[in-house]
RNA sequence: CGGGGCGUAGCUCAGCCUGGCUUAGAGCGCUUGGUUCGGGACCAAGAGGUCGGAGGUUCGAAUCCUCUCGCCCCGACCA
C-alpha cells in the first residue's frame, strides 16, 4: 500500500478529550476516529490491526477445536423475556419495536449471545452423541454502557469473540474449560501482551468455574488482587484472604462512651471529628439478604464484598438496605448505624478483623451520635464472623505465606462454567446413553477484540508513539524513501515495495512528498514495527537502513538482497515476537 | 443517577471575568508560488467560522442570564 493513497490522518497534538495513552495515541496515530461517546469507527489502519487480533483469535479458536458460526445481532427480544435477563441487562440492553404492517415487533441487539446459542442448540442437539461440541463467533456486540469511556476500553458496540461449550457431564465440560483456557494463553501470547489469568466470581458450577483474563495497566477498570510470592492471583470481588494473624492491642478497656458527632456521618468525617483511625470504626452496614435486613460489621477502613456476604448468609441476593429500612432497624439515619442496641434484633454478621477491635469507635443507631470504647462480648454479639470484605494490599495469600498486592488491570477474557442455567430456561436438552433427558452443561468464552488492541498500546508505547509486536501491526514494515523526487530512490522503493508484498510481507509505502522528519515522526507515531530507509547517500554505497521500532540503533543492509534479508526477519519475528519481547526485559 | 470540567477554523487553543477599538484571532494543518530537503523547515500570498443550539437582557452579546444539546473526568452501576 502507498501512504498517498490510503487515509492515514495523523495528528500532532492530543485531541481534547483523550487522556489515557491508548485513547490518545490510537487518535493520534490515526488508528481510529470518534463518531460519538462510545462509538469509534476504525480507520483503514486501525482496522488492519484489529483484523490481525481477529485473526490470531479465529485460529486458535480453530485449533481448539471451536467451530465458527454467525449469528444475527438483531434478536427477538422474547428470547431474554425467557430467561430473565431483560431485567437483570436493564438499561445496558438495547431495546426497541420495529412496525411491520400491522404489527410491533419488540426486538433487542444482543449484548452477549447465551439465549440465541442456546436456542439454536435445543433445535438441533438431542443426544450426547452430538457432544461434546463447542460453537464461536466473532461479532459486533451491543451494550448501551450507563458510562462510556477510555476510548476504545468501554464502548457500546464493540467486537467481541463468543464461544459456547456444550457437554453432558461436569467432567466434559472442564475439559470444554481447559481447551479454551489453554487457546486464550495462546492468544494472548501471540499478540505479545502480558496478561494475568485471575479467579472470577464463578456461578453455579463453583470452584475453578471462571477466570478472567487480565493485562496489567495502570489505567485499567479492575483491580486484582495476587500473592507477591506464589501464583495466587484473582479479581478483588473474588480474591480470599488469608488466615487473619492479627492481635488485639492490650491497651485497657475503656467505658462505652456516647459522643455527640454532629453532621459526621462518613467514616472520614467522624475519623477527624473524633480524632481517631478509621482501623478503630468498626463500620457497621445494613444489607437487606433475601428480603430480610441483616447488619455487616467491617473495619473503618475495608470495603464490604456483597458476595461473600451473600454466601456467609446462605441468601441467594444481598443488597445494601433502602434508608426507610435503616431508619426502621437502627432507629437512626443513614451513618449512624452501630452493632449496639440496635433497634430491631437482626442476624449480625462480621468480618473476621472486627474480632480484634478494641476500644472501637461505631454509631450509636441514633442521629449524630457515636459511640467509643465499644467492646465485642461486653458491649454487642456477634452471630456469625466470616470472610466478608474485599481483600486490601497487604492481606495474608489463601495459599501461601506471602501478601497480597494489589493491581490495575483491563479485563480481555473470560471464561465461565455456566452450568444448566440458560439451557434449563429454555429446554436446551439431549437423550443420554440410558434414555434420559438432561440440560446440556453449558460454559462461555469471551474475548474482547478492540480490548486486545487498546491493552496492547496501554502498555507497549513510548514519548514517539505506539510500539506495535509484528503480529498485531496494521503494516509489518514501513518504507521511507527519504526523497520521492529522486528517481532512483523512488523507483528502489517501489520495487522493493512489490517485492515484499510477493514475499507476504504486511508493507506501507511512505511515497508523500514531505520532509524526511514528518515521515520519521508519523511511522514513530503509528510504530510500524520495522523502519526501511532509502536514502540517495545509502543508495550510492549501494545500501539502505533498517531500525527496529523498539530498538535503539539501526542498521546498514545491503541493497541486493536486501528484500530477502527483510522478509526473513519480519517472518522470524512474526511466529516468535522475540524481539519485541526481548525490548521489554532489556 | 450524583459531583466537576469543557464546547470559538480540520486540530490545539487565546479572547469571555470587566459587553463596543474584532470586519472574530493565533499556532498547526490545507491551497498557490519560491527557497529548502535524513528527525514535525522558511518566506510570501490565500481558502476556511451562523463563536454547540434556542430564547432572553441590551442601542450593541463569543462575552451577561435562562433553558437545552454534545463531549470529557471522578463517583455510583456494570453480563
Amino acid at each position: 500500500m502507498r501512504w498517498t493513497q490510503t487515509l492515514i490522518p495523523t495528528m500532532k497534538e492530543t485531541p481534547e478529550g483523550a487522556e489515557i495513552p491508548s485513547h490518545v495515541l490510537m487518535l493520534r496515530a490515526g488508528l481510529v476516529g470518534q463518531l460519538m461517546a462510545g462509538a469509534y469507527t476504525y480507520l483503514p489502519l486501525g482496522l488492519r490491526s484489529l483484523r490481525k487480533a481477529e485473526a490470531i483469535v479465529r485460529q486458535e479458536m480453530n485449533a481448539a477445536g471451536a467451530v465458527e458460526l454467525l449469528m444475527p445481532a438483531l434478536t427477538p427480544l422474547s428470547l431474554w423475556e425467557q430467561t430473565g435477563r431483560v431485567e437483570a441487562f436493564g438499561d445496558v440492553l438495547i431495546q426497541f419495536s420495529v412496525r411491520r404492517q400491522n404489527r410491533k415487533v419488540p426486538m433487542a441487539l444482543g449484548p452477549t449471545h447465551e439465549e440465541v446459542i442456546t436456542d439454536l442448540v435445543s433445535r438441533h442437539v438431542s443426544s450426547y452423541r452430538q457432544m461434546p461440541i463447542t460453537l464461536y463467533q466473532i461479532q459486533t456486540k451491543f451494550r448501551n454502557e450507563e458510562r462510556p469511556r477510555f476510548g476504545v476500553l468501554r464502548t457500546s458496540e464493540f467486537l467481541m469473540k463468543d464461544a459456547y461449550s456444550f457437554d453432558t457431564s461436569v467432567e466434559s465440560l472442564g475439559r470444554s474449560y481447559e481447551k479454551m483456557y489453554a487457546a486464550y494463553c495462546k492468544i494472548f501470547e501471540r499478540c505479545g501482551l502480558v496478561y494475568m489469568p485471575v479467579e472470577a466470581e464463578s456461578g453455579p458450577i463453583g470452584g475453578d468455574a471462571s477466570h478472567e483474563f487480565m493485562i496489567p495497566a495502570d489505567n485499567g477498570e479492575d483491580v486484582i488482587v495476587c500473592c507477591a510470592q506464589c501464583s495466587y492471583a484473582a479479581n478483588l470481588e473474588k480474591a480470599e484472604i488469608g488466615a487473619r494473624g492479627g492481635r488485639a492491642s492490650d491497651e485497657p478497656l475503656q467505658a462505652l462512651a456516647q459522643v455527640a458527632t454532629p453532621e459526621a456521618s462518613t467514616i472520614e468525617q467522624v475519623t477527624r471529628f473524633l480524632k481517631c483511625q478509621p482501623q478503630q470504626m468498626i463500620k457497621t452496614l445494613i444489607y437487606v439478604a433475601d428480603g430480610k435486613p441483616i447488619a455487616v460489621l467491617v473495619r473503618g477502613d475495608h470495603e464490604a464484598n456483597e458476595n461473600k456476604i451473600r454466601r456467609a448468609a446462605g441468601a441467594s441476593k444481598v443488597a445494601l438496605a433502602p434508608p426507610e429500612i435503616i431508619q426502621q432497624v437502627t432507629g437512626a439515619p443513614v451513618g449512624f448505624a452501630g452493632p449496639v442496641k440496635l433497634r430491631q434484633p437482626i442476624p449480625i454478621y462480621a468480618d473476621e478483623d472486627v474480632r480484634i477491635i478494641r476500644n472501637g469507635v461505631t454509631g450509636a443507631n441514633q442521629a449524630d451520635t457515636h459511640l467509643t470504647g465499644v467492646n465485642l462480648e461486653r458491649d454487642y454479639q456477634v452471630q456469625t464472623f466470616a470472610d466478608l470484605r474485599n481483600a486490601a494490599a497487604g492481606d495474608p495469600c489463601p495459599r501461601c505465606s506471602g501478601r497480597l498486592v494489589q493491581r490495575h488491570a483491563i479485563e480481555a477474557g473470560h471464561v465461565f462454567k455456566l452450568g444448566t442455567k440458560y439451557s434449563e430456561a429454555l429446554s436446551a436438552r439431549f437423550l443420554d446413553a440410558q434414555e434420559r433427558l438432561n440440560p446440556i452443561i453449558m460454559g462461555c468464552y469471551g474475548i474482547g477484540i478492540n480490548r486486545i488492541l487498546a491493552s496492547l498500546i496501554e502498555t507497549n508505547y513510548d514519548n514517539a508513539g505506539i510500539l506495535w509486536p509484528v503480529a498485531l501491526a496494521p503494516y509489518e514494515v514501513c518504507l521511507v524513501p527519504v526523497n520521492v523526487a529522486d528517481a532512483e530512490s523512488a523507483r528502489v522503493a517501489q520495487e522493493m515495495h512489490d517485492a515484499l508484498i510477493a514475499a507476504g510481507v504486511d508493507v506501507l509505502l511512505d511515497d508523500r512528498d514531505v520532509r524526511a522528519g514528518v515521515k520519521f515522526k508519523d511511522a514513530d507515531l503509528i510504530g510500524f514495527p520495522l523502519r526501511v530507509v532509502i536514502g540517495e547517500r545509502g543508495l550510492k554505497q549501494g545500501k539502505l537502513e533498517i531500525k527496529w521500532r523498539w530498538e535503539e540503533k539501526a542498521e546498514m543492509l545491503d541493497l541486493a538482497g536486501a528484500t530477502e534479508r527483510i522478509a526473513q526477519l519480519i517472518a522470524a519475528e512474526r511466529s516468535s515476537g522475540e524481539r519485541f519481547r526481548a525490548r521489554r526485559s532489556g
